[in-house]
DNA sequence: GAAAAATGTTGACTTTGTCCACTAAATGCC
DNA sequence: GGCATTTAGTGGACAAAGTCAACATTTTTC
């Protein structure tokens, strides 16, 4: 082990920095009549195209019964449909409507310009840091697969 | 502008897998009784040793009568002392108490120990990736300040 | 010194999330 | 096949987290 301290200290100022950042970007990314996790699970299903409510709860880490009544909510407001799966009678296949996908492309847009937003004023050199640094982050974290364990 | 559409969505894609690794983070700090916005206000008057309420509501971005209310139970708990400042008396100087600092100093620990778990089974050189890629992103986004105006 | 702004508190409320029990279907096992 | 176990989803009841508006008090501004 024997990491050094001064790498323990700057990696969690940098989580509270990013935590910081990425509070700001959630907080703007509505004006929507939805809530940030209802976002969500509208871009996950957006992403996935199709899928059963069981990939979103695995995928967003949010509770079975919490999950249930966000796509009875969405599904209500015709974001989304239901059909019953012909491989397993417990599940439905979830996909978004052209509404649904109306909203899913305004919850795109807008999340790329806030990441425009955010880069605008840097030169090219720095965004370029910026991007080159994240890939290599998600490169190594993933790598060691640790992060995802119960005992993180 | 003209920041191409790849490095908007790997930056996108980065604070995704970003978000979770913070959350699943933030969900083992905790084995107190204390909610993780409570043990954020501890750590943050422990890191400024004194400050008033206001400070804690601008650098952690709560909203005011919820940071009364949590600094209200803090100090019944016997966290920390609420002084009336001599230089405002609308305002009170918030200091840990004995007690609030152990409670800083476990907080400080786990967090310490749940990196030294994320970076477990890494390489050094990995490590110093990481380590130097967060520096990185930290001192160019900082720089541009963007990031924290209205517009993000 | 009056108007405006800042700080903190409280009551009432909404949103968000969790826990538990339950149904129904699928899977594993002999 | 038949029985136990697991998995997917739902609903009730609840707790936690956060918001909003109104207010008192003090400070700042002009």
């Amino acid at each position: 082990m024997n990491i050094e301290d001064t790498i323990v200290a700057d990696i969690r100022e940098f989580n509270r920095f990013y935590t910081k950042i990425l509070s700001l970007l959630d907080k703007h990314v509505l004006n929507t009549s939805y809530s940030f996790t209802e976002a969500r699970v509208v871009l996950e299903i957006g992403f996935m195209e199709s899928c059963i409510a069981n990939n979103l709860v695995e995928k967003l880490d949010i509770d079975r019964s919490y999950m249930s009544r966000i796509i009875a909510k969405l599904s209500k407001d015709g974001l989304l449909t239901k059909e019953i799966s012909t491989l397993d009678n417990r599940t439905s296949v979830i996909q978004l409507t052209a509404k649904g996908i109306a909203l899913f492309n305004q919850l795109n847009e807008k999340s790329d310009k806030q990441i425009i937003n955010l880069l605008h004023g840097l030169s090219q050199r720095q965004i370029t840091e910026i991007h080159a640094s994240m890939l290599l982050i998600k490169k190594n974290l993933e790598a060691s697969g640790g992060y995802c364990n119960d005992t993180i």
